[in-house]
DNA sequence: CCGCAATACTACACCACTGTAAATAAGTGA
DNA sequence: TCACTTATTTACAGTGGTGTAGTATTGCGG
């Protein structure tokens, strides 16, 4: 009796099959994490064998900086989104509670995008890190900007923005990461009235 | 011709064995980061063969515990000793002033003690990333209190300690992440310049 | 200086994952 | 319906890690 032949899955043209193994990696990393990730495991996890995985990417590696690449396309555009590209003058109080709130609803309403850049450990390849970290600084950047134009208009001249924009970094990572572990133990309008009685606090 | 035996490494009573090994641990993790750790390697590191670890821990699980164990320790006291018991009617900006400062230094002095707390990703074994979770939740508490007779001394009645003292732990996580992975580059005299001119901004 | 318990090492069986060459099935167009 | 391209599978060789049973060495107490 010769041993049974694995039923064949459906083909799929490898722009399809991509998709499909991203996905199926992401699938295991919000399943179990980022200790689960292997070739194997993708192509289990997508119901195919390991050289259909060989034929789409070159390695774990690859494969990995690719859904960065993807997840991050679309992270970036939600922060793109939700941070104002100048303060024109508006209110900068008002700006800033807008973009938590608008952050934190789509860290909310989108978790499988924004953990694999929020949650990525350092036993992600050194590519993926180092793109991750390259990305953090171009935001930064932008913020430390927003914070010069915010103090500008509110007259204070001591602001160290630099600093202020780490610091900001730090608390937004820290509450994304949070909200994606823990979506509906979240209080989105708590977080945002919190941020208004600092407002409050440093006058307007 | 025989293979040629391994010369033995020196005999050691356990105790002293098992401080050996942790500290092979963190050195292979503060040159490979944590995806370089496991049995073999630490065994390598050490000079000896794997039974040995075997014999003094019942796997990398548990070495890992132990591990943390033993660091937390070192980092709790240092946290206990930057952080006031209570406000005691003394000035809530020193007080905090100086709290920022001993603790940006004693992450400096001993960035070994505080790396495996400050950067454990998810592939550390379940019970370790549990109790750095327990621990934190600990030290939030502390800070809620304080942060709460803070705000009564500074008869501030809208602070919603919780969520302040949730994104004061992720600052300090943020900068201390920042200055465990490169303490010459951290300029601890102008974040503590940066919290006076925040503190000043509040109004003290 | 010798016996022996404590401590170390060797060797083996096993597992999980990697990467690739060769075989096979599935569609597709003539 | 048949040939052919393409996508998928099987099978194998290699790597690195685990955990343990058995054996050798060391160095201390007498």
């Amino acid at each position: 009796m010769p041993t049974a032949r694995r039923p064949y899955t459906p083909r799929r043209p490898p722009e399809e099959r991509r998709e499909q193994l991203l996905d199926a990696a992401i699938a295991i990393i919000a399943r179990d994490g980022y200790a689960g990730i292997s070739i194997d495991a993708i192509a289990r996890e997508a119901g195919v064998t390991r050289p259909v995985v060989y034929g789409v990417f070159a390695g774990l590696g690859p494969l990995l900086y690719a859904l960065l690449d993807r997840q991050e396309q679309r992270a970036l555009g939600q922060l793109a989104a939700a941070l104002p590209t100048d303060l024109d003058g508006g209110d900068p109080g008002a700006t800033l509670i807008l973009a938590v709130r608008r952050l934190a609803e789509a860290v909310r309403a989108d978790p499988t995008t924004w953990r694999p850049v929020l949650l990525a450990p350092d036993t992600m390849p050194a590519a993926v890190r180092d793109r991750i970290a390259s990305d953090r600084e171009v935001v930064r950047q932008r913020l430390r900007t927003l914070l010069e134009a915010g103090a500008r208009q509110l007259r204070v001249d001591d602001l160290d923005a630099e600093i202020a924009a780490h610091a900001a970094i730090g608390v937004a990572e820290y509450f994304g990461r949070l909200i994606v572990e823990d979506p509906e133990g979240f209080d989105t309008e708590r977080l945002v009235r919190a941020v208004g009685s600092l407002l409050r606090a440093v006058g307007l």
